[in-house]
DNA sequence: TTCATTTCTTAACATACATCAATGCAACAC
DNA sequence: GTGTTGCATTGATGTATGTTAAGAAATGAA
């Protein structure tokens, strides 16, 4: 995957002039992390929304019995965060980590607040970036309580295409709500009814 | 359970001046629908937000065998609305309707610019609630993703102690994603162990 | 390379949950 | 009153998914 910087990104989608978007820059950090490191733990609250330029991240928990439990995905062009942690600073009930060495940009409130102020075209699209990710939750709340784990899957393939061949089965698994072994038999059963001979 | 006036949660919520309220309210209309109306369908687009001041909303939509999922129940002092449909002008795949007679304010678009407008509390208030709602919807994903049929009903219990009582329990079982047929079981199993001799 | 570790698959078995069908019960209409 | 309708419960049975365990394949480290 390219990478894809966060000064493309905000001219991309908010359209910016070049003064404005050095303006918002001078106050980020970006930052490189390696596989595995941990951004944030439950007790913790959420300081930084994460955009990730180049890798992967993910948002997960831990339940009683140690069992992982991915509530999002992350790769190029997309924010991780846990939202009401960061907006209501409470402490977290999530882990934030890299799956992938990955080079990202961190926000925080300061600059939603300055940035908001300074240009009402990125207040504009943070708003958006809100209701997008209100659809998402959504639509997922709705895979999740109406559809059997093999439309689960056909869901998350539809969603993210690419993340199919980046991330482990057993993450799917887990993002899915079902153990790796079920979705191994749920594709096996798959290829064998796409399996067309001459 | 008492009807609960979008002026006085305005007023307790907000914190905002009789003046502005009343300004506010003059652009409101207030409407009584009756059990099983209907008041948004697939491929319509969602042109309001519903404020319950008495009675009961709900959200959900149909699959292909035609079986019913509900995503949210909106009692009295709630909001309920296709949010992604209204923000983005898109046609909604989900059912808004009516279990109980209710009198709702209606609130559309120009109602939410005016509002933001005229007071910067209400625009923060809004904001607040747009992050409240997607504290509620992680939370659910994790529930769903995590959680056995029993959990899930704890969980539920928890969050709406009110609702247990009102609603038909085929409802919760479709709010939990499982049949009312387990419900019943999970129910009988709880009532089992909670029984203590003298 | 070699060895260890992780991931994926498969199978046998267990269990949770779904399906189907019947019953009882309360609310309501006539 | 009687019949109807909608809802909850129960039992018998089926199926999807979980669990456990093992081995194969891929990956990574030394």
């Amino acid at each position: 995957m390219e990478k894809i910087s966060f000064a493309t990104y905000l001219q991309e989608k908010i359209d910016l002039d070049e003064k404005t978007i050095k303006k918002l820059y001078q106050k980020l950090t970006s930052e490189k992390h390696l596989k595995n490191e941990v951004l944030l733990k439950p007790g913790e609250v959420c300081s930084h929304a994460f955009f990730v330029e180049k890798g992967l991240l993910r948002l997960f928990s831990i339940d009683e019995k140690g069992k992982e439990h991915i509530l999002q995905f992350a790769p190029e062009g997309w924010f991780i965060v846990d939202r009401s942690s960061m907006y209501f600073k409470e402490t977290s009930q999530y882990y934030i980590d890299a799956i992938e060495d990955t080079s990202m940009v961190y926000i925080n409130d300061q600059f939603l607040d300055f940035a908001g102020q300074k240009s009402p075209e990125f207040r504009k699209y943070n708003e958006r970036l809100l209701h997008n990710h209100i659809r998402h939750l959504q639509n997922r709340i709705n895979s999740l309580i109406a559809a059997s784990a093999r439309e689960k899957y056909q869901d998350f393939i539809a969603l993210y295409p690419d993340l199919t061949l980046r991330v482990p089965q057993w993450m799917i698994a887990s993002f899915l709500g079902i153990t790796p072994e079920s979705l191994s038999r749920v594709r096996r059963n798959l290829a064998k009814e796409n399996f067309r001979p001459r």
